[in-house]
This record gives structure tokens, sequence and C-alpha cells, in this order.
DNA sequence: AATGAAGTCAACCGCACAGGA
DNA sequence: CTCCTGTGCGGTTGACTTCAT
């Protein structure tokens, strides 16, 4: 018996979202979390199939997601795991918080491909990056690799058992959200939903000052809204209430002072009023707004978590330090040193 | 300025897997 | 144990943009 298709075929809308439908989105996912896709178009009146909206929820709209060019750090490390790894995007974004499979699978077709190939050429005529590491070095780098994996996964595990810390260090999408009890660190899709709401800011008087702590704002009628965004021009969408822009203003606002440098500490009071131009890893103080459905016991954490839970929580800093490090080869070379078949011993 | 080639990336497709009934 | 549903994942497509001629 054949799998029945996701979703009903006819009627159903294709191609490229329009802000209009990535509101409806985010704010039924604001609402309810992420979760239960097969009702999300029934429940939102989006004529998506369920599967297009998970999509687009984890490329595009869910809250973590850098986007725009990608950093020598990253390059480096999606170069050297997708050695280590193959072609499993998914367990390389987990140690990319940030970044979407996708995201990495596309920048790995269009850009890294083509690069280490040329690298490759380069290296014929011993100009390579990697020319300093032979075969034989490389693949018993990779050996290193697999060992230090287990051990940061071993780590991970022991520190599941008893981790109080959740420091930003941690994949937004995941781990950060729960827990902090003051602040969650919580990224936006930054452009994306910047670009959707850019008008609304600018004609916002409150554009600059702090968001504002009337959490029932969120929950205005969404009913007439229109978009100055490109196209946009539908006045109306949707069947269901969604966040005025005061709304939306009052649950998104961005960290002007976050960097890639995910392990810095970020202040619970560090509140940032969200601008396409800062827009990217964002706030939100969970004790002054009420954000109760992008928490864990709402299913939010369930999303994407499940499988990449123990990937995404090894601590990346050990991992890291051996990606980027390349002068460590020597160090690595020593590592080997030690056994390779060595037991986990966690 | 026009046109075609190449590049980019959001979105789709279909398979696999997990878990509940 | 089997079936069914929901979800995750990797490969691929195609619309759009940028570049070169």
């Amino acid at each position: 018996m054949g799998r029945p298709p996701c979703c009903d075929k006819i009627g159903v809308k294709k191609g490229p979202w329009t802000p209009e439908e990535d509101i409806i989105l985010v704010s039924y996912i604001q609402e309810h979390g992420p979760g239960n896709w097969r009702a999300v178009p029934t429940n939102t009146g989006l004529l998506r199939c369920s599967k297009s909206c998970r999509l687009r929820w984890t490329n595009y709209l869910r809250p973590g997601i850098k986007r725009g060019n990608f950093t020598e750090h990253e390059e480096k490390m999606i170069i050297h795991l997708q050695a280590l790894l193959g072609n499993r995007w998914a367990a390389i974004a987990s140690y990319l918080p940030q970044r979407t499979d996708n995201d990495i699978k596309n920048y790995w077709n269009t850009h890294l491909q083509k690069k280490l190939k040329n690298d490759d050429v380069n290296n014929q005529k011993g100009k390579s990056s990697f020319q300093s590491i032979s075969k034989g070095q490389w693949e018993r780098r990779l050996q290193t690799d697999i060992h230090t994996a287990k051990q940061a996964l071993c780590d991970a595990l022991s520190l599941n058992k008893k981790t109080t810390d959740f420091s930003p260090n941690i994949n937004p999408s995941t781990s950060s959200f729960p827990v902090q009890s003051s602040t969650n660190t919580y990224a936006s899709s930054a452009d994306n939903i910047s670009r959707l709401l850019q008008n609304w800011m600018k004609n916002s008087p409150k554009s600059s000052k702090s968001i504002s702590n009337n959490s029932a704002t969120s929950q205005s009628s969404f009913n007439n809204l229109s978009i100055g965004t490109g196209s946009s021009s539908s006045p109306s969408v949707g069947t269901m209430n969604a966040p005025t822009p005061e709304g939306l203003d009052s649950l998104f606002s961005f960290n002007s002072s976050y960097n890639s440098d995910v392990s810095q500490s970020v202040s619970a009071d560090e509140v940032v009023v969200f601008t396409p131009e800062n827009a990217g890893i964002f706030q939100v103080e969970s004790n002054k707004y009420n954000l109760p459905n992008f928490k864990d016991e709402n299913g939010f954490s369930q999303e994407g978590i499940s499988k990449q839970n123990l990937e995404t929580e090894v601590p990346l800093t050990l991992l890291e330090n051996w990606l980027f490090d390349d002068s460590n080869v020597q160090t690595q070379e020593e590592l080997m040193g030690i056994e390779i078949g060595m037991e986990w011993n966690c």
C-alpha cells in the first residue's frame, strides 16, 4: 500500500512564500508552538501543505537562523565536518548554530565544492591549503576527529546529567530556548522578519524606544493587516488572529551587541529595538513577555531537537578548536599517539 | 542596452525513520 | 507485529539575480 501524499495536492499553493503567509505562520507558531504541522494549514487557512510550512519555518522563519555570508570560521568547519561526516547536512548544521542544513548544503554545493576543486588543482601545484597534510595524515586526522567527537559526546552526555549552564554557546533554536529564566536568546530569522516588519517599524514612533511591556498587544487582532513590502498589496490575510505590528514589536527585539562569537555572555537587561539594520539574534525577556509557546513544555524545543540534541549539545569549543586550528596538526598527530581504538570511558 | 551564461538559494520531492495505535 | 502518521533528511529543481560578452 502506497504512502499517501503528505497533503492534498489540489488547491495547495507552491512556490515562494509571501510576507503575509510568513506572518500567518509565525503568528500561529508563536501561539501554538511548532509541531503538528498537519494541522497548521487547516488552522491558519494557509494554502500550503504541512511539509511546506515546516520547511518554511525550519529553514527561514525559525528563531536562531543567521543568514548572509558564511564566515571563514564557518567555512572551515563545514569543510572539515563534511570530510568527517559526509553529506549529513543536518549533523553538520548541528555544529553550526544559526545555520540551517539547507543553507549549509547550498553553500557547499555552490561555493565550497568549487573551492575545494580549485584547491585540489592548486594542490597539484603544491599550493593547496591542505598541502601540509598528506593523505595518510588526513586519514589519521579523521580518526582523531572521530575520537574527539566521541569524547565530546561523552562530555555532553555527562553534562546533560547535571547541566544548568545554558550558555549561549548552544544552538539557540534548541537548547538555549527553554530554560533561561530571565532572558532567552531569541535569534530571529533576521532579514526576513525584519523585512516584513520594516515598514511597520519605520512608521511607528516606537521604533527607537524599548519594546513595549504590554504582552497583550501581541495577541491583538491581525485583521486588515497591510504589509508594505515588495509586491504585497493584499489587505487582509488568514483566518486567525495574529500580532499587530505593535504586537510583533513587543515580541521581537534584537540584541545589537550580538556577534558571531556565540560564547559571549548576554546581559539579561540587554534589550534592543528590532530594526532591519541590527537584525540578528534578538532576545525576548521571557519574564516580561508572554511567550509560552516557545517554551519546552509546549513542544517548541521538541522540534528538530529530538535527533539533534546530542549533537547540538556537544561542546562546540572542543570540536571547533580542533576544526579550526590547522596549525594544530602536530598536536593532533601527537594525539594520535593515543590509542585510536580507545574505549568510551564515560 | 540587450542577451545569454553562470551562479545562487528557496522550495519541492520522495524516501526513511520513529513512535503510537 | 503491522499499519499509519508525522517528521526529518538529502537530493534536486527552477525562479531569480548577477555577470560577461
